[in-house]
Parts: C-alpha cells; sequence; structure tokens
DNA sequence: GGCGCGCGCTAAAGCGCTTTAGTGGCGCAT
DNA sequence: ATGCGCCACTAAAGCGCTTTAGCGCGCGCC
C-alpha cells in the first residue's frame, strides 16, 4: 500500500515497516520479541510480515552478529568410509530432522584430520558462519572441547565418558550395554570370548573395552580384545586373529555393524557356523544386521533419535538456554537374533 | 603497523587496507582479481592478508549480492530411510569432498515431499543461502527443472533421461548398464527374469524397466516388473510375490542393494539357494552386497565419485562456467560375483 | 503545577564486503 | 603546450538487519 513494493524482490524489513506505518526497528524489535513494542502494533507488524510474505535474509542477520540459523558437523574420518558406515548417516538424518523443524541447517565437512577439524572450527567461528557444532568421535585428552571454549563456538559431544566436562555431551551408557551383552553370552555358556574393537583412542572404545574386562572378570571368562581402525578389512584380520590360536573364541563381540558383517563373511570362509560353532554379535544395531545370515544379535539404539537429541540439546546451548552437562541417551538395549547360541557341545 | 588492530576481533578488509597502505577497494579489487590493481600493489596486499591471516566473512560477502560458498542437498524422501541407502551416504561423502576443496559447504535438508522440497529452494533462493543445488530423484514431468530456472537457482540434477533439459544434469547411462545385466543373464541361460524396480514415477526407474523390457524382447526373455518404494518391506513383499506363480523366475534383479538383500533373506527363507535356484542380481553395489552371502553380482558405479562429479558440476554452474547439458557420468559395470550362475537343470 | 520516569517508538550508526562513480596523474597525439 | 584517454586507485553508498541512543508524551508524585 504505502511503499512500492520492488517487483521480483523479496521484500524487506523497509517494506513491512512502510506497510505497517512504523519504523523498521520497530519490526525488528517485535520480530524478536523484544520489549517496547505494544501488542497491538505488534499485531499490525506480524500481520504485515504474513501478508508480503517476509523472510529473514540470514547473511543480513548473521552480518548484524547474530545468529546463523546453521549448525555444523565436521567429521575427521576418511570420506569414503562414511558411506559405509550407517551411524553416521542415521546420526546426520536425525540431526536433520529435528533442525530443519525450526528452519536450521545443517553444515557438513569431512577433513583428513583433529588438526584439520580445529581449523574449520576457528574458520566458521570467525566468519559466524555455524552458531554451534556438533563434535564426535572424542579421544582421550582431546583438545576439542577446551578449544570451542577458548573460541566461544557452542558445541555439544556426542558420547564421551558420562563426566562433566568443559562442554555438555549427550551420552549413551556404553558401559551398561556392554555389560548385558557380556552376560547374555555367559548365560548361554560362552567362556572365551573374542573382541572386534574400535580405535583405541575413542574414549567410547575404550569404554566398552573396560566393560567387557570388568564383566569377563566378574563372569570368570576369558577375554582377548583387538583393536580396528573400523575398517571392513580390519574387522576381517582381526577376526583371523583371534580364530588362530588353538583356544579360539565360541564367540565375538564386534565393535561396529560393518565389522561384525565383514566378521561373519570371514567365519564362513573359515567353514565356521554361526552360532553353530562361533556366536557373533554387533554392538551396532543396524539394517544391514538384520540382513545378515542369521540375523545378527546386537545392542540396538535408535541412532536416528540419538541425532535428534544431540539437534535438540545443540539449540538449546544455542540459544543460551540451560542445559545439563550430561545429557542421557537412550541406553542401547539388547536384540537377541540367530547369530548367539549356546556354547558348542553344551547340552541344548 | 599503521592500524592498531582492535585485540580479539578478526581482522576485516579495514584492518588489511591499513595495513597495506591501501583503500578498502583496492583490497576488494585484490582478492577478488579484478583489473584495476598494479601487480606491486596486489602482491602488497595480498601479502597483507596472508600476514594477518584475514578470511572472507560470508555473511557479509553473501550481502553484498555475491557468493554464499554453500551449495544445497534437499531430498524429499523419509528422513529414516536414508540411512539406510547406502547410495545416498556415498553420494553425500563424495559432493562434500570436492565441495570443500574449494571452501564451499554444503546444506543439508530433508523434507516430506516435493512441494515442500520448492518451498525450501525458494526461502534459499530469497535468502541467498545457497549458491546453488543438487537436485535427485528426477520424476516424469518435474515440476522442479523449471521452477529452479524460474527463481533464478543455479541447479545441477543426478540422473535424468540424458536429454538436454532446463538445467544440466549428471547422467549414468542406466540403459546400458541395465543390458548389460540382463545380457549376462541370458548367457547363462535364464529365461524367466523377475524384477523388483524402485518408484514408478522416477525416471531413472522407468528407464530400467524399459531397458529391461527392450532387452528381454531382443533376447528372447520373459520379465516380470514389480515396483516398490526402495523399502525392505516392499521389496520383501515383492520377491514373495514373483515366487508365487508357478513359472516362477530362476533370476531376480533388484534395483537397489538394500532391496536385494532384503530379497535373498525371503529366499533364503523359501528355502532356495542362491544361486542354486534363484540367481540375484542388484543394480546397486556396495558394501553391503558384497557382505552378502553369497556376495551379490551387481551394477557397480563408484557412486562417491559420482558425487565428487556432481560437485564439480555444481561449482561449475554456480560460478557461471560453460557446463554441458548432460555431463556423462561413467556407465556401471557389471562385477560377477556368486550370486549369479547357471539356470537350474542347465549342464553346467 | 512542575518534575521525573517509563513506555512506545524512531533515527541513525554499524556489521564487512562489493560496487559504482569518480579523481588524479601520466603518456601520447596533435 | 594543450587536451584527451587510460590506468591505478579512492570515496562513498548500499546490501538487510540489529542495536544504541534518544525523543516525546502521559502519568504519578510531592
Amino acid at each position: 500500500m504505502t511503499a512500492a513494493r520492488r517487483p521480483g524482490r523479496r521484500p524487506t524489513i523497509a517494506d513491512i515497516a512502510a506497510h505497517a506505518g512504523v519504523s523498521p526497528t520497530a519490526v525488528s524489535f517485535a520480530l524478536n520479541d523484544r520489549p517496547g513494542i505494544s501488542d497491538r502494533t505488534r499485531d499490525r507488524i506480524l500481520a504485515a510480515v504474513a501478508e508480503l510474505g517476509w523472510r529473514p535474509n540470514v547473511a543480513a542477520r548473521a552480518l548484524g552478529g547474530r545468529r546463523a540459523d546453521t549448525v555444523g558437523l565436521v567429521v575427521a574420518r576418511p570420506a569414503r568410509t562414511l558411506g559405509v558406515e550407517p551411524f553416521f548417516a542415521q546420526l546426520v538424518s536425525g540431526l536433520q530432522a529435528r533442525l530443519s523443524t525450526d528452519l536450521v541447517a545443517l553444515q557438513l565437512l569431512v577433513v583428513e584430520d583433529t588438526a584439520a577439524e580445529l581449523d574449520v572450527y576457528r574458520r566458521w567461528a570467525a566468519e559466524r558462519r555455524t552458531d554451534g557444532v556438533v563434535v564426535l568421535d572424542l579421544e582421550q585428552d582431546d583438545p576439542r572441547p577446551d578449544a570451542l571454549v577458548a573460541m566461544g563456538l557452542p558445541a555439544v559431544l556426542v558420547g564421551g565418558d558420562g563426566r562433566p566436562g568443559p562442554v555438555p555431551a549427550v551420552f549413551a551408557d556404553d558401559h551398561a550395554a556392554m555389560t548385558a551383552l557380556v552376560e547374555h553370552l555367559a548365560a548361554l555358556g560362552h567362556v572365551r570370548v573374542g573382541h572386534v574393537g574400535g580405535i583405541a583412542g575413542y574414549v567410547h572404545s575404550a569404554r566398552r573395552v573396560a566393560a567387557l574386562h570388568d564383566a569377563a572378570e566378574r563372569l570368570g571368562l576369558a577375554v582377548t580384545t583387538v583393536p580396528t581402525d573400523f575398517s571392513q578389512d580390519e574387522a576381517a584380520a582381526a577376526t583371523r586373529a583371534l580364530l588362530a590360536p588353538d583356544e579360539r573364541p565360541t564367540a565375538i563381540v564386534y565393535d561396529s555393524d560393518v565389522a561384525a558383517l565383514a566378521g561373519t563373511t570371514v567365519l564362513a570362509e573359515a567353514g565356521l557356523g554361526v552360532p553353530g560353532d562361533v556366536s557373533v554379535a554387533s554392538f551396532d544395531d543396524s539394517q544391514l544386521v538384520r540382513l545378515a545370515h542369521p540375523p545378527l544379535t546386537a545392542m540396538t539404539r535408535d541412532t536416528f533419535e540419538l541425532g535428534e537429541l544431540v539437534a535438540q540439546t545443540v539449540l538449546s546451548v544455542v540459544r543460551g538456554h540451560a542445559v545439563p552437562d550430561v545429557v542421557a541417551a537412550p541406553t542401547p538395549a539388547l536384540t537377541v537374533r540367530g547369530s548367539t547360541g549356546a556354547v558348542p557341545g553344551a547340552a541344548s
């Protein structure tokens, strides 16, 4: 009405202001729920916004020192392995799903190593490109939490050791999960248990190993852990290594679904039946695991849901809401399928 | 030297200008390779940039009507299925890998349907949030290419029918691939071939069906296609449907790796051996397919590489370089594994 | 009745960059 | 010597939003 809108151009705050007969400042205040605007005026402004179909220009917002409405995820693993691990894809999907309901975008970046990852954080912080980040694969003495605090970039860790740190963490109790898994195997009569683990430096891998050995000691089991880099090649090699000794394990636990599948292939090649000769359990459930023959016993957790929870936490942190130091994710639950059975030779 | 840099703040163009003893305009020109700056001055400016560690503020750049250094990918499929299809994860990894070398970010969004997808494009175009987008799963009479052209948002299609359209496409010749696959089966003596297809509305699904029937006619095979929504449930149901008739196929082709795995599970449950009773081939290769028992014969294409190629194409389009209407991706190649064999009853 | 105060709003500056419109100086042609 | 044009560079405006400072007005208070 008042202002002739330039055709083909997105309306700006100035257009809204003209349309509602107020100043741009008033519009900005109304949009950001700041005090100093009467309800009547606010309603008028919001009506104009709706009528003209105004949308914030993120760039302008970010430039003004405000939010970028973007959350970042930097992954320091070989790019090609990302597509293989269902965990990542599911996590990203969950993150995305929750973020998009708030019109917050997810920025994805894959880098070589942790040093490069820190560079990216620095750049993003400086460029105001992201409001916050999600950090994965925490390591022992990881420099990232402190660095992020130092550069003032809000962050949320996935995993960790369950203790409060400089940055809030979403934590699932791997320890309890592993204990449940080992108890399941012990109940089936297994005494010699192999474990194909993850990257030794990762906190969650280390926790699993610790839990495994704790439970083994308590239950009188003999366990052997072989660390891997999560790749199929190393998982296959680790499985062969476990099979080599005279006293080969009657059950093998794998830290990831992909590793478990690679392992079962090795077992099949070695002429060992699952679970007839060797029981197999995966610490990560996924479609892969369910499609295997036989379908694998696994710790089931809803990674998609975990992603949503992480996203929710990041959003809270970014918005300055109070967030507990440690947010509890559901503890994975044991799903028994056909790949675990009584120890060979035992009475059925 | 000249300018006292405010501590704790990222240097801006003004800082560079002061440091190099020129105007901010000169710095901007030098950084953007515009003419009108002597080599001497340009070198001095670039030295100052390096010395002060300057980095562009993307928000400011985008606000000035320039690039946002971001490419978008909107996927209109149920969020949870994303994590299941290795195709997506691999494609995203490849996209990401290529984009990040140019410091361009990838924005990911999962939406309900194509209408929501178009809304997102409109918003992004208006907000200058992304410089361009990647469009997947082209449908017959898809409204998206024209809409994108209309809103002036650069885009690249993945797939399509290989014919020039309003938007450049990266195209892999599914037709040739399917033909090769059918010829392989025919050579093994198969005459009755089942096909568990994809979503009928998708161009690439339709092309595969067409190719399958063309080849079948030429080679004198009897084929039955059952479309699915790419989910495991429908793939399993489709497999059962194919097995029901008296004249059950001696070979089944699956449009995706996940579908193929779900199908082999059904075959196993039905007591049918692979490839003893039924040969199985997947139209998508992946780690899943290789880990199956037996590993599946599949059309192998490097999806990661495809992602890189798509990213490269988007970057070219965004930068206004000339891009062919149709960029050829490598044609998938047949990888014969243990899941396809001679038709039962034939002399070996 | 004058003063101070707070409410509701506006003016204007500023975020960091790009871009348009110059401006000054130098070389060259006349 | 004068004028023209071009090259190298600068001044300043503008992108859309937020934010700080400030203004006018009505109210309550003594």
